[in-house]
DNA sequence: TTTT
DNA sequence: TTTT
């Protein structure tokens, strides 16, 4: 169980169209995607707007998703990410060690959504593209006889 | 310090404009609302497209952010909430203990974000409602002489 | 996909023992815990130290999860739980709508850690108990010729 | 409001002491940690567990909590950091430039937790430390005349 | 009911 | 470097 977490959590607009990497061996698709946050606050000095924008390296390793992202993503497009902090180590030609610190996609499902713009407008749902692999929630509302929740707005 | 982590993230869509509540002496504005979330799935005997809504009870306690959900969101709208979670105990008519349990917002600054739909279209920033109180971000890459990050990708 | 997230993360002690629900049909067992969650603070007025406990109501749908929590937890066990918030409806013995709220753990790999007191003190892995069913992780630095930041400090 | 988010969640142990920055003019102490998270799994082909540790470089720049860091954290102190992602550049000896990856520590209340380990063995309350600053908690089950559930299990 |  |  390892006692650890590693979590995190992006909603942000992507910088570029994705990247679609080189298929590894036995292993799909890879998507790189450049993914934008940023705040703002007025400087205490000057009084005057300012902002910082951080990019941050998304990859996902999973192959369907990956042909998703490929589909669905494109610059500008806004999209929530969860996923992990991976820093990998690479030698530049000088023959020094870099390090690269990258999120990575974490699971299949939910773990990247079109919130907006790009591609998916109207142009029905996501969910449509995935095959009936996905296995069913697991929890009480969702067996049979279960709630009605879903009709009306229960507060 | 307490050892306690209560954290919860949602994004999902009014299902009715917000509700200002009677404001309590001297604690400013209150702001309910009714956020719901959904997820679909294939089901596995019948193959059918099944979906399950689930609809939270989302409070504000802050008066000024209560103000900014009142002008920018309605239903429909899509919001980022960030807070943690309460279970309060109330009376019915019946004399019966009843418990609620909802979502509070934790703080001010970015807790709540529009991310689409209803009244928040190209109509300019909502930090532009904030007043200058705001505190600059502490950290490195915001001091003079810093990052130029903010105008190329990096990688 | 949704475009929605439905997301708690808690980390807090345990109230009681894991109580293993009756076993569903097909579903294997199901593990409820009540975990407490606090936060203290300074009372604005009197000065005095206050504290507030909030009680979460979680539970287990995964079978063999549930059997490492009544192996793993009991009272007092500090544990992380990564899941979602449900709410469901049910009758009271008037015949009264009620809706209960709960915290339903995600996924099985890694939803839910043992940080503390308990049983866990020195006794091996939780993750022995684990047949080799969990998949490897999906990423670049755990392929072969990959990383070995594992042994030495990056930084 | 920027309509992005930029998350971060670790549950670690701290590799080494904190390392206490020097001052900068006007900002407090700032404190540095590395911090390391691990995954474990069984290799599919070989089916022997193999391990993975990330490092995390995490920094705080608030005075208060550095000093906090200091007294109470040491080398394998198991500790919850809430955070967000920052890149920062510099230049090396070569004149290339360089790009880290830290996780800022958020804001004051809350956004590192010790959970275990280290000094803090039954020496009293993290709370003792601070100041009265802290404001109390906004959420009606704070109010006076509020809510007894602090003092009964609810379910 | 827990924990600090 | 940590921890399980």
């Amino acid at each position: 169980m390892s006692q650890s977490v590693n979590r995190v959590i992006l909603v942000g607009n992507l910088g570029r169209d994705p990247e679609l990497a080189a298929r590894r061996e036995g292993d799909g698709k890879i998507a790189n995607i450049a993914v934008a946050t940023s705040e703002s606050w007025n400087d205490r000095n000057t009084g005057e707007r300012r902002e910082k924008t951080q990019w941050h390296r998304v990859v996902c390793f999973n192959d369907h998703l990956s042909s998703v992202i490929e589909r669905r993503c494109q610059k500008g497009t806004l999209v929530y990410v969860e996923g992990h902090l991976e820093t990998r180590k690479w030698t530049d030609q000088q023959g020094q060690d870099r390090y690269t610190t990258e999120v990575i996609i974490d699971r299949f499902d939910g773990n990247i959504k079109v919130l907006g713009n790009g591609r998916n407008t109207g142009e029905g749902r996501f969910d449509d593209d995935r095959p009936s692999r996905s296995a069913a929630p697991r929890s009480a509302a969702n067996t049979p006889g279960g709630s009605d929740l879903d009709d009306e707005i229960p507060f």
